[in-house]
DNA sequence: AAATATTTCTACGAGTCGTAGAACTATTTT
DNA sequence: AAAATAGTTCTACGACTCGTAGAAATATTT
């Protein structure tokens, strides 16, 4: 995820082989069968999306990283009974630079 | 979880049996030891304390639902390299309900 | 058509989760 | 104090996810 995050274009699975250079269990770097098998679990959970037309099939983060994280943080929220409690915690628990931050963003909404 | 985050008292293993009534997969209740298993693991995990000068230990939630549905935000935007940009992705999908919310909130910050 | 590239299918070992029996320890009863 | 009982920890099993990758199937190129 964080090498298709980075890339500013749809990467084939051996481009993400290549750059997963953390060497495996095994001192070789990952099989190009193994980054396939994780793209297609990704993909099934709506982490990454597939363009089948071209031929080594190209992958791209179905969100933004930061789309992603706050996503996440929706997720989390959405389960709540009480989200105004919810927020409050949070809120709580953010910095002053970061509630100035939260304070701009609420202006233009 | 739920059944700690809404008692107003810590429990022993035994009340959470009796209050966990959804039936197992064998139709009867759960075990006794089934429940104590599972408030080990959540102990591990930082989810639960108990109170051991008790016999019949009693197990508390650690955090309120709120206070533990706001850590899991946290630690997701803990994890990111630009906050302010997950904020921004979060914000604007907030209700205008919730950020009304919010710029209250981040008054008394 | 054969060779090669790409994808899908299958699988294995490690780990988590819900489940609970067995073994062990502490408390209560006689 | 010994026996009985209550409570806790240890061990384990089946289902599932995850990283890993070989085998089989399919598509592309030569």
């Amino acid at each position: 995820m964080e090498i298709l995050w980075q890339a500013d274009t749809p990467l084939s699975a051996y481009d993400l082989q290549d750059q997963l250079t953390g060497t495996t269990d095994s001192g070789r770097p990952r099989a190009a069968t193994t980054v396939l098998t994780v793209l297609s679990r990704l993909e099934r959970k709506g982490f990454v999306t597939r363009e089948r037309t071209f031929r080594p099939h190209r992958y791209l983060a179905a969100a933004s990283r930061e789309e992603h994280m706050a996503n996440l943080m929706h997720e989390v929220l959405g389960t709540a009974n009480d989200r105004a409690a919810v927020l409050a915690r949070f809120v709580g628990g953010v910095s002053s630079e970061e509630a100035q931050t939260l304070r701009r963003l609420l202006d233009d909404h």
